[in-house]
DNA sequence: CTGCATCCTGACCGATACTG
DNA sequence: CAGTATCGGTCAGGATGCAG
């Protein structure tokens, strides 16, 4: 029998791939950039401060709760800056931040690929499914 | 009473925008690479072609099967090729296509951005947790 | 070696209700 | 209007075993 299952090492070594995650600053991107909101609130902010509110209408489809929450996440990032109106009833305004909008121009060069290969991936797609039916 | 309730009313804000989602390139391309793993083995087949096996060691803390459905759904779109030698044991190597080696290319900016500015986001992310600690 | 099917857990997300 | 808390359902994805 040996010292570790095979699980257990397993394990280990996932934790290991853990802690050399947490230092790969692209992976560590990556893993806000695949939170399917962060970019779209990036694109929306895109021409100036925008509220609450504003936003979840422009980005159709996200919960209020989603949202709140990406905002939180960009702010800590530094992504964008939250300001607070105290008016009855409170104003909220987010803003990129230059560093924000710097991201945001590389997520709109991902876009423009998009929109200029997505006819030929969609092509592919529909070969492949009609090669197996 | 309305003849719709709100919770109606929001699900078929739902289905409208997932109709709409259905048909924007970007957001399509955005949902794939959103996947964790896509990003990762385009930049692993960057260097050329890599059997499944080497994939799985190159990319630390994948599952086979995860492993596998990526490559299926690349494959799928155009990104890759998967060529069976048939031996035995089977061999089977997977290699980029044009397009996928283009779309490569892209990650690879962001990837560029983010060792460029994480130093940046990671500060920022610090100063965050320190102001309300 | 590569791939597929099954089971199962836990993270995520939406719905809802309540506060300032 | 903006934000928080809680609950519950769903589903991605990891573990495992088997087949070609």
């Amino acid at each position: 029998m040996p010292v570790r299952t095979a699980a257990q090492r397993r394990r280990e070594a996932k934790l290991a791939y853990d802690a050399f995650m947490a230092e790969c600053p692209s992976r560590q991107l990556l893993d806000t950039l695949s939170d399917k909101w962060v970019t779209l609130v990036l694109v929306a902010l895109a021409h100036g401060p925008l509220r609450h509110a504003e936003l979840a209408r422009q980005i159709a489809g996200v919960s209020q709760k989603m949202l709140t929450q990406t905002l939180r996440a960009l702010e800590r990032d530094g992504m964008l800056t939250r300001s607070v109106t105290p008016t009855v009833p409170v104003r909220v305004d987010y803003e990129l931040t230059p560093l924000g909008a710097d991201l945001q121009r590389e997520v709109r060069a991902i876009k423009a690929w998009a929109e200029r290969y997505m006819p030929r991936v969609l092509a592919a797609r529909r070969s492949y499914d009609a090669r197996r039916s």
